[in-house]
RNA sequence: GGAGAGGUGGCAGAGCGGUUGAAUGCACCGGUCUUGAAAACCGGCAUGGGUUUGUAGCCCAUCGUGGGUUCGAAUCCCACCCUCUCCGCCA
């Protein structure tokens, strides 16, 4: 959510700024909501401090056994009168609630201007690019090479958009979670945390998948209804909801695994090949919360522990920063990070690490303590996948595959799979 | 699922329908004292919001949540949520 004052105070930089990430807003109809909210804002408060001096002195008449008649006879419309500025003040500030949790974050200052995807700017490439002395296979083929992935078996248990593995690519993909969670807690001092897996409308709110996002998740049927995490960003950052922290108790590192559950409305016919896009992914996931001046280092530091996955994989990638046009709803700046798959020739996204700044704090009430002033400030969040396991298998499966379809296990995987350095056929 | 107990400030814990935003203790911050520290003493110390040039004032809201009764609700009524204990069921 954007910090309400800045709408009020400097209106039309704010919706110049939020037009270049794609959202109109109209300026003209905000300005009359909030001039009618401070109207009756004021209104509401005026009628309570009227009702409650009121009170106070019929109270100390009693006290002092004084009738009180005409007293009660002088506020009667009093209430009714409350009751109707309330219900209109109601109406409008749960409007202005609609409009601010519809809102983006605004992007950085160094974040690149563009419309769409093709104006993101590549920032580094690492790595080597494999060559082949045959086609490669891409990781379908591969999978039905080995019969160890299977879409139809997964179709006729869930329908489309799911994937099945067996044997010993189902233990890689296992291996590779538990490789990164590894990392990133014993090198990269993260703690780990295990959480649920449904989450409460509220707390979707917090990170803001809801109440804009609703159709790309799955909800459940009871009343009210949970949600299937769509990431682990979801319960991890809201760890932080409703906190007032100490200074020295930032920054907080997190690394969680879990399934991630989306919908994927919108886009029909996208990767329908494979499992590059499906309803249901196992995803290592980073958090950062810090204080607001700690945030551009800890963004700088996430996408580093992402990429050193990649490179202990020895997977070629680039990094690149998206332009305003094609971050998310919640950053302000986001980096991916785009692997190597020979079997599309080309570079895919498998991992996405964004700045959130108080963007998300401010939706669940996430704050710290300033020691110097005493003052309670909004804290920065930061999120980032390290890395979605997925597609880091299909990476692996892709880059180390050989002629005759064999795969050779990355040397830092063997003792997650027994010491096996070869999957065979 | 059944029975019972309970949800108040960072924590513990008071609170007759009326100057209670809330006693008291602990913690924390500042000061006095001390060579220094501790102790003791004095003072301060919830959050969010509105108004305002203002981190000054003034005002509003908040005692699990939402309704209700009332001139007035932390206190009374209703519903819901959550926590704990016991029983049942169960990975």
């Amino acid at each position: 959510m954007l910090d309400p004052l800045i709408l009020r105070n400097d209106l039309h930089a704010t919706v110049a700024a939020l037009e270049t990430r794609g959202y109109a807003l109209d300026a003209g109809a905000y300005e009359a909501l909030e001039a009618r909210r401070k109207a009756l804002q004021m209104e509401v408060e005026e009628l309570q401090s009227k009702r409650n001096s009121n009170a106070k002195s019929i109270g100390q008449a009693k006290a002092k056994g004084e009738d009180i008649q005409p007293l009660l006879d002088a506020v009667a419309e009093l209430g009714d009168q409350l009751k109707t500025a309330e219900a209109s003040f109601r109406q409008v500030r749960d409007e202005q609630a609609d409009w601010l949790l519809d809102m983006p974050n605004l992007a950085a200052s160094d974040v690149p201007a563009g419309a769409d995807e093709s104006e993101n700017v590549e920032l580094r490439k690492w790595g080597v690019v494999p060559t082949f002395e045959f086609e490669p296979r891409d990781h379908v083929e591969l999978g039905e090479l080995h019969r160890m992935m299977d879409s139809e078996a997964a179709a006729k248990l869930a329908g489309a958009r799911f994937t099945l593995l067996k044997s010993s690519f189902a233990r890689l993909h296992r291996a590779l979670a538990q490789f990164m969670l590894d990392v990133h807690t014993q090198e990269h001092g993260y703690t780990e945390v295990y959480v649920p897996y449904l989450v409460k409308g509220e707390t979707m709110q917090g990170t803001g998948q809801l109440p804009k996002f609703s159709d790309d998740a799955f909800a459940t049927t009871d009343d009210p209804p949970r949600y299937l995490v769509p990431t682990a960003e979801v319960p991890v950052t809201n760890l932080a909801a409703d906190q007032i922290f100490a200074a020295d108790d930032l920054p907080l590192k997190y690394v969680a695994q879990t399934p991630c559950f989306r919908r994927e409305a919108g886009s029909a016919g996208q990767d329908t090949r494979g499992m590059i896009r499906q309803h249901q992914f196992e995803k290592v996931e980073l958090v950062h919360i810090v204080r607001a001046e700690d945030s551009k280092a800890a963004h700088e530091e996430l996408i580093s522990n992402a990429e050193i996955i990649l490179q202990k994989l020895n997977l070629a990638y680039r990094t690149i920063v998206l332009c305003k046009g094609d971050m998310g709803f919640s950053a302000c700046k986001t980096y991916d990070i785009e692997v190597w798959l020979p079997g599309q020739g080309t570079y895919r996204e498998i991992s996405s690490c964004s700045n959130c700044s108080d963007f998300q704090a401010r939706r669940m009430k996430a704050r710290v303590r300033n020691p110097e002033s005493g003052k309670n400030e909004l804290v920065h969040t930061l999120n980032g996948s390290g890395l979605a396991v997925g597609r880091t298998l299909i990476a692996v499966l892709e880059n180390y595959q050989q002629q005759d379809g064999s795969v050779r296990i990355p040397e830092v995987l063997q003792p997650y799979m027994g010491g096996q350095e070869l999957i065979t056929l």
